[in-house]
DNA sequence: TATTAGCACTAAGAAAGGAAGAGTGCTAAA
DNA sequence: TTTAGCACTCTTCCTTTCTTAGTGCTAATA
């Protein structure tokens, strides 16, 4: 078991460490301790021994194991403590609520990165429960439509359609006036089955050539809200840190960055704000990624700092926290002023 | 003077740079010029004073200079000698007639990223000759509309508009029928100016609180059209180059790449497929950016190749070139064939 | 029993030296 | 104008040495 002053020890080195970003050794720490060097070795050896610290190599002082780390973040730090000046920065953010919630994200994430010097990911998307509020179709030439479908939240998106075979106009006005009749509500995820088992069968009574007509506004519907929108704040922040400081190390994180799948990789499930140190997270085993879900006012998505494993978990978790609950709480109250 | 061997050294000395990033030194070239190394440092020595080539260090082979490699694209190296299997990887995309325009020209990108390992840049925008088709105004709440504009070859834009105090719908489709009316067919860029000088003054006489409807739509029209698509296709490729091989260097060039100026700096205003060799770009010293622009069908644009100045230009060169040739002869052939 | 002093030991990192290799410039001869 | 020859220069790689910051372990101490 960890004893109470071995805990005080964990904690301290891996500030220290997160600090210094070098091995932590057993003289630094004899007056916080008020103990000689080699009681602070004892210690030492005893996480080690329980996996907590590592030695780059064998004379050198310790550095947190990513268990370590793992029991900081459950166990030592002080989460909600976010210091009054970190609290200031966002706090000038979000009392200006002249500020779209898009825009309130971004700037605050802009000032985590700019103060940590971690990259900042926002992933978002329209909510999957808002309502399709209107359909319009604008012909470009014989064969070729705009569909743009709007959202009760304001969100617009637009896709062309190439029909198959010369559709007369007035079957194109026919079926655009059906889908806004019976589609109009109808939150976006439920799109494409009411079109499939509600609109089809209908449509098949209505138009001559439907099975054309039909097959070309599905494709258009349906892929609807498939695409999210990505911003990175200070993708080459991390790179400042120590821990890249090989060329191969540097490539290796960019290329990362850039990959395909990284998008998919930031979203996270979870309410809360969830800490993945290491091989924990998916990206990188040299990074740590913090995440949180957040979902208000039609929008909904992820947000996630990437910093290095030696990271300032207190901070970045409690702006994050802070952050959330802003988005979430503040928003709402705004948008319950509105209402009245 | 530069004489007739000296130019053929000079030539062959890019090229094997180019080929093997290491200086070249004066044996490598003895067999290829069949006379000995002593004539050959003699040349050396005199394409040194003239500028065109760099030692590394005293007693080292040469390496081309700034001007060595820009006498050598302008005068030395054989443009539109594309070689036979890259013709053929670019011809697969432009026979294929399916394509979109858009999307033919980020697949052969893609395919001169690959094999070349440098960096491409898509720069695309809509053209400012294009045509207002139609404005749809979509009602979100009482102070809230969504502005949808939509032009002649189909591309759709939207802005939020808010309204600065309640305004009855009719009035907001009044203005909506009159935009129709008087824009329809107008040049995109010239629908600022004549919301200005042909549309307020109408608008004046039929709506009640004109000044408040005139700027919620003027704001949200005139600044239609100016984003612009950004494609980045292998930005990590130049790391691979060896030039970028320590820490410094490649945070450098990434940091560019990021940075929020870097757009305007792959824009392209000549018309020809253009070479900026180091100091003669603006993005980096120690890359080539080869850039030409399009205009085509709708839409125009610059498209950028950026290497490390040790580049293949005539590959690059007449790669993009085949490239430019090819999007807008090819696509107005197939626009003309679809007109029939 | 927990702490401490002392000491032998270890690895990293910086500095210095040396040898090999690739290439040059210059001189003088062909 | 070309070439052979030679002294010279730098880079690169390897080895050695020294310093330093740290360790573990043992034995003494509170």
């Amino acid at each position: 078991m960890i004893g109470t002053r071995q805990k005080e020890l964990l904690k301290e080195i891996v500030e220290e460490y997160v600090k210094t970003a070098r091995p932590v050794g057993s003289k630094t720490l004899c007056k916080k301790f008020k103990c000689s060097s080699a009681t602070i070795r004892n210690d030492m050896a005893t996480l080690e021994n329980l996996g907590y610290l590592e030695k780059t190599h064998i004379s050198s002082g310790r550095i947190p194991s990513e268990e370590g780390y793992r029991y900081y973040v459950d166990n030592l730090m002080e989460a909600k403590k976010i210091s009054g000046e970190d609290m200031l920065k966002l706090q000038t953010i979000f009392n200006n609520k002249e500020l779209e919630l898009d825009d309130a994200i971004s700037k605050s994430l802009e000032i985590i990165s700019d103060i940590t010097n971690y990259t900042s990911v926002i992933l978002g998307k329209e909510s999957s429960d808002n309502r399709l509020q209107k359909v319009e179709v604008v012909p470009i030439d014989s064969r070729q439509l705009i569909a743009i479908v709007i959202t009760d939240t304001g969100h617009v998106e637009n896709k062309s359609i190439v029909l198959e075979e010369n559709i007369p106009t007035e079957e194109i006005s026919k079926t655009t006036e059906l889908l806004n009749k019976m589609l109009i509500g109808t939150p976006i995820d439920e799109v494409p089955s009411k079109l499939e088992f509600e609109i089809k069968p209908v449509i098949r009574n209505y138009i001559e050539n439907y099975e054309v007509v039909y097959n070309a506004f599905y494709n258009a519907l349906s892929n609807f809200t498939s695409e999210r929108d990505v911003k990175f704040t200070g993708k080459t922040n991390i790179l400042k840190q120590p821990e890249f400081s090989t060329v191969d190390d540097v490539k290796n994180i960019i290329s990362k960055f850039e990959s395909k799948d990284m998008v998919s990789k930031i979203e996270e499930t979870n309410d809360e704000v969830k800490v993945y140190i290491g091989s924990e997270n998916e990206i990188d085993d040299n990074v740590t990624v913090v995440k949180t879900k957040y979902k208000v006012g039609g929008r909904e998505g992820s947000i996630a700092i990437i910093g290095p494993k030696r990271m300032e978990y207190e901070r970045v978790v409690s702006m994050l926290e802070y952050i959330k609950e802003h988005i979430e709480g503040g928003k709402e109250d705004k948008l319950e002023k509105e209402e009245q």
